[in-house]
DNA sequence: ATGGTTGCAACGCAA
C-alpha cells in the first residue's frame, strides 16, 4: 500500500443523494467510499452510474430503511452482510477486503431514546459488534472500521455536553461501548490526528442546527494499530452539508501513507 | 416539555 484515501458518508437516501455522491467522488477522488442509509432495495441500486464514475460497488439493502454500500476503485472480496451469529433483519453491516485491508462499514442503530426498545436493540447490537470485531482482529491486522456510529465519544464531540448528558447518542453505556472498541485494538483516527478540534459530522435538519453549528461527531473512522500509524490525515468535509437538499451527515475522510 | 425537518411512501415511522 502506497497511499489510500477512504471515506464514510451517511447519505440518508442514495436515490435523492446520488448526484451529490457522484459530484463528491469526482472532487474528492477517494479509493473507497462507505455509504450508510442508502434506503434502497438491491434491485433499485444505481450500479451503472457508479461504475461510469469509475468505481466498483457492493451493497446490502432493504426497503425504506437502513442499507449499506461500499464503492471502491479496486475489487472487494470476503464480503459479509451481517453478523455471523446474530440474525438482524436490518441491513447495518457490510464488510469486505479491498487491497488487503479489511473494511468494516457500520450503521449502528440510532437508539431513539434511552427508555425505548430501540435503545435496548442498540446496546444488544453493540454487544454483537464487540464479539465480531474481536474475531475480525484474529484474522486481519489491517482493519478500518468506519460508518455512522450514532455515538459521540466525548465532551469535545458534542456542541453542548451538559445538555446532552445521559441522552441517546451520548449516554454512558453507548460511550462505554465505543471505548471498548478502542480497548480491543482500534484508534479513533480523527481524534488521534486532531486532539483538540471540536468539529461535528452530523447536524439535525431542524432548528437551523447546521447554521448554528449545533451538531455532534458521530461518524467515525477507526484504524487497527497496524494501520493507525500510517494514517496521516483525517477530516470532516462540511461542504456537502451546505448544498441544496443535503444529507444531515457530512463525509469523514482518512488518508493513509507508508 | 415539546417541537422542529427530511425521506419513504401513503400518514405514521425512523432518524
Amino acid at each position: 500500500m502506497r497511499s489510500f484515501k477512504i471515506a464514510t458518508w451517511n447519505v440518508n437516501s442514495l436515490r435523492v443523494r446520488l448526484p451529490q455522491v457522484l459530484n463528491w467522488l469526482a472532487d474528492a477522488q477517494p479509493d473507497v467510499l462507505a455509504l450508510q442509509e442508502t434506503k434502497l432495495i438491491d434491485a433499485d441500486f444505481p450500479i451503472e452510474a457508479i461504475q461510469q464514475a469509475g468505481y466498483q460497488v457492493i451493497f446490502s439493502g432493504q426497503k425504506t430503511y437502513n442499507g449499506m454500500a461500499i464503492l471502491s476503485r479496486r475489487p472487494a472480496t470476503n464480503i459479509i452482510t451481517g453478523f455471523p451469529d446474530y440474525e438482524d433483519p436490518q441491513r447495518r453491516l457490510l464488510a469486505a477486503v479491498i487491497d488487503d485491508i479489511r473494511i468494516v462499514n457500520l450503521y449502528i442503530p440510532n437508539g431513539d431514546n434511552i427508555h425505548s426498545e430501540k435503545y435496548q436493540y442498540k446496546l444488544a447490537w453493540l454487544k454483537q459488534l464487540d464479539v465480531f470485531l474481536k474475531n475480525e482482529l484474529q484474522g486481519h491486522s489491517q482493519i478500518i472500521v468506519l460508518g455512522d456510529f450514532n455515538i459521540a465519544p466525548d465532551d469535545i464531540d458534542v456542541h453542548d455536553p451538559k445538555q446532552w448528558a445521559g441522552k441517546v447518542l451520548f449516554s454512558e453505556p453507548e460511550r462505554n461501548a465505543f471505548r471498548d472498541m478502542l480497548q480491543v485494538g482500534f484508534i479513533d483516527t480523527f481524534r488521534q490526528l486532531n486532539p483538540a478540534e471540536k468539529v461535528f459530522s452530523w447536524w439535525d435538519y431542524r432548528m437551523n442546527a447546521f447554521k448554528r453549528n449545533v451538531g455532534l461527531r458521530i461518524d467515525h473512522v477507526l484504524s487497527s494499530h497496524a494501520l493507525a500509524s500510517q494514517c496521516v490525515k483525517c477530516y470532516i468535509d462540511k461542504l456537502p452539508r451546505t448544498h441544496e437538499r443535503p444529507s444531515d451527515h457530512a463525509p469523514v475522510i482518512a488518508e493513509y501513507h507508508d
